[in-house]
DNA sequence: TATTAATCTATTGATTTAGTAGAGTTTTAA
DNA sequence: TTAAAACTCTACTAAATCAATAGATTAATA
């Protein structure tokens, strides 16, 4: 399951994808919009920023603001980010790979294909989830 | 991920798989064998008996064993009991289903079809994971 | 220079995870 | 019939993570 954190993060990603290139947006619209709560949502904005996903201005008429194209931020890179692992055992893991400390062998576990099968199904699908996609997707269905 | 918990379930289940209709094993035996701490794993096992997986025998040359068939015990069921939904939200989940309480309308939610596709991949791969066929994918390995 | 809005540090309560302790019950075999 | 083996059940606990809050600070702008 994906943490609280990480699904507001990506919905006010898809958010901030809407207005893309319309200038800064407040935390406190995107936290009234999808109802986050403001003072968590400023944490998860500032990881995004960090991550140079997002970038701030302060003062008036500034906030938060997407620096990547829509169609380059995928769900996998966000996930990844706010939750860590992908995948349902760190020994398949690509980006935190460590290794089962009672697995003895790990060429022999027999449940490891089956978790790299999944892993790569769902790596394939997610890095194919664009923020652009996402809000295309939600402006077909609002019609 | 899944939790140490499911993990232990697994590979105690695939020990009994290699040993099915061969009489109890003790929870000693699957414990050391396992590198799984005995008290933990008790709890576990006694889990997947209420679940109608495995079967215990009290006394003298007790143990636990395998009630159904390997080719009949695959991932999804043993990580629905362990550890609930497979599904990276309650939104998306079969088994688990709760709407979301900030969306205000799931049929818009852009981020919803990913997620589904990548349930639908998971429940795919990980339904068709039998002990069966891990055990004979350890021997294959092993030769 | 007052106002607006992000930034940063720190703390907190609730929940989950991973495990432990110990008394109780059932079965078998000597 | 009784001792030992082995599962059963209840309760507890430490540590980690999650979800969120508080408050002081800094920067930009009109």
């Amino acid at each position: 399951m994906l943490s609280k954190k990480c699904k507001y993060a990506i919905h006010a990603l898809v958010y901030l994808a809407e207005r893309y290139e319309q200038g800064p947006v407040q935390i406190q619209d995107i936290s009234e919009a999808q109802h986050i709560p403001k003072k968590f949502l400023e944490a998860i904005l500032l990881e995004l920023r960090h991550a140079k996903i997002l970038e701030s201005k302060k003062g008036k008429g500034g906030g938060y603001y997407l620096i990547r194209k829509p169609t380059e931020v995928n769900l996998m890179q966000v996930m990844r980010l706010i939750d860590g692992p992908i995948a349902l055992l760190p020994c398949v893991s690509l980006n935190y790979y460590h290794s089962c400390d009672e697995c003895k062998n790990e060429k022999i576990c027999g449940i490891r294909d089956s978790l790299i099968s999944v892993r790569d199904e769902t790596l394939k699908i997610l890095g194919n989830s664009t923020l652009a996609k996402i809000v295309k997707r939600e402006r077909l269905t609002n019609k």
